[in-house]
DNA sequence: TTGAAAGCGCTACCAA
DNA sequence: TTGGTAGCGCTTTCAA
């Protein structure tokens, strides 16, 4: 037998209104006497309310829905990229008594079919780009919190006409000219570029990567060679080029591992003291061999600030910041050689 | 302004009934005139129907609830047996229309605040106890499919008695037996077994592989030895101890992984021929140096399979199999050698 | 083939 | 402090 807020109220012999008041913490509007009452029927029967009933009545759920962006129909959860920003959420979200929906976006399809149904508090979207982004902005009224999506400037540079949008990003120009600064440092004045492929004309994470990379050679007063810029397909074509480079900079700590083994396989990793440094440091980083020196961009934290900005805004009290830029920093481990 | 069933109805110049039917694919209850006229409406607003009104009423909503056990309040989404099936539920939920709601679940509270929460169609638990199966099964009737849960034998030789409850399992036994004869196979026959902590006394995932472990050792008349099991806090032990075993079987990829660069720091991995097998055959085993022989255990299938399952448990047309039971696969790579 | 109306379980408003 | 009741958006009888 399905227990309601109605069934509680007959049996402990007050209107369902007084049994709403308890549940939802307006306790002051009842005498302590019934709400005793209340509360030991609840317990009784281990009731809690149907979440459906009261989204629909307040438009509201402590629902947040998880996008995340893919070409593929199928997610790469073992990407931390993904999970260690849903690791961040549920750290925040459970104790806080919100759901997170998790769900994968392959087009702008997808979008619609995804607020109507299920009235959100609040949406959080994994690298989108310019395109989806304007798609959900202009679909969806809820609060949206953007992780590491880049988007052409305009939008950066007008915030204030886009209420209720909020990014997290690493600043991945800083970050990767960061990491070319480091091999630099170690006198490396050869650097290869090694990412997924991409596409130069839109803005993305490895693009963004890729323009902090050129610009720190440019500083530098070296001069960019497209010859050593490569993608995950082209590992041979590296192997064949090895004496273009000294060193090499790699988007993502797994492609830098699958690139090491590669080279090691091939003899041409400790043989040629090959240095190389990524981004991400992920769990798997410093297990690697030799332990990966990379820069930690801190998903989990990304997470965590996600879920934060939407609780407050739920709450609707505090104000929250509608950009924010997480650093990166540098885990020196022993991928980077001093050139000699 | 909001769009609902009753404004399309309106503007269509029909009654929300026949706008009903039209949604739910039961266009022949109208004419197609109308029907026509309709899906225009539908389309010019970009409508989609409320999922919780429609939930509350159908008491049913294509929500999926993937309820993980774990001690720690925060799951370790860097863990493959995690993420892998979350990957392979997600594979199946997204075409077939299903959302999938992730919650981490650490103690029998969690679950009492569950399903009545969110009307779910269905549950996929991973990593369940004995308790907190029987927590759950008693409080819940939607079907759950559990997966990688051990439980005593009494409910499994009783699968009957317990309707709507459904398991995808590995057999940890036999996993673990199949990696121990491969040590044994290569001449190894001092084994020692390195896992995380766990209980003897309760069933689980790692007390049945040791049982395993244990189980192949006898069956080829070698005593087991107390002194050469180790826990993941007891490297250094185990460094000291090296001479009292040529192999080692670890649990997890993740731990074997740890544990060869441990003893590679020390000088006494390559130096002294250790041999090391495990399970697992995540993403990264491939990329470890050695690469890692392991057994292939397939998380994502079994998360595929649990949503084939309650998928058709809601369509209700076909017979369900009760018990799944998924093989492991031996994986040889390089961590193995034959003893001399 | 069509539509009116009941009711899913809950909250919010208003009156007592 | 309490309770009656409208109504959230939808599906589902049932009657027309």
């Amino acid at each position: 037998m399905k227990v309601t807020i109605k069934k509680i109220a007959e049996e402990a012999g007050v209107s369902v209104t007084s049994v709403s008041n308890v549940i939802n913490n307006k306790a002051h509007r009842v005498s302590k006497e019934k709400r005793e009452q209340i509360n030991a029927i609840i317990k009784k029967y281990n009731y809690s309310p149907n979440m459906n009933a009261r989204a629909l009545v307040q438009s509201s759920s402590r629902l947040i829905g998880l996008l995340y962006y893919s070409q593929k129909p199928r997610l790469d959860f073992s990407d931390p990229f993904v999970t260690d920003v849903l690791e961040g959420i549920e750290s925040i979200a459970k104790p806080k008594g919100f759901f997170t929906l998790v769900h994968n976006v392959s087009s702008a399809k997808d979008i619609a079919d995804i607020q109507k149904n299920w009235k959100f508090d609040g949406l959080i979207a994994v690298g989108f780009n310019q395109a989806l982004f304007e798609k959900i902005h202009e679909s969806l009224s809820v609060p949206i919190v953007f992780i590491d999506t880049h988007l052409d400037q305009a939008v950066y540079h007008n915030l204030t006409s886009y209420p209720d949008r909020y990014f997290i990003n690493t600043n991945d120009r800083v970050v990767a000219a960061m990491a070319t600064d480091f091999l630099l440092e170690n006198q490396h004045e050869e650097i290869a570029f090694l990412s997924y492929d991409f596409d130069e004309g839109e803005t993305s994470v490895i693009q963004q990567r890729f323009l902090g990379y050129k610009l720190a050679l440019e500083k530098r007063g070296l001069a960019f060679r497209s010859e050593v810029v490569y993608t995950d397909e082209e590992f041979e074509k590296m192997l064949a080029d090895h004496k273009q480079y000294t060193a090499v900079l790699v988007t993502a700590d797994y492609l830098a591992m699958q690139f090491i083994q590669f080279m090691k396989k091939n003899q041409a990793f400790r043989e040629i003291g090959l240095s190389v440094i990524s981004l991400d440091d992920i769990k798997y980083a410093q297990l690697n061999d030799p332990p990966l020196t990379t820069i930690r961009l801190d998903q989990v934290r990304k997470g965590e600030l996600a879920m934060e900005k939407i609780e407050k805004l739920v709450k609707g009290e505090e104000e929250v910041e509608q950009m924010t830029v997480l650093p990166g920093q540098l885990i020196i481990r022993e991928t980077v050689q001093k050139r000699k």
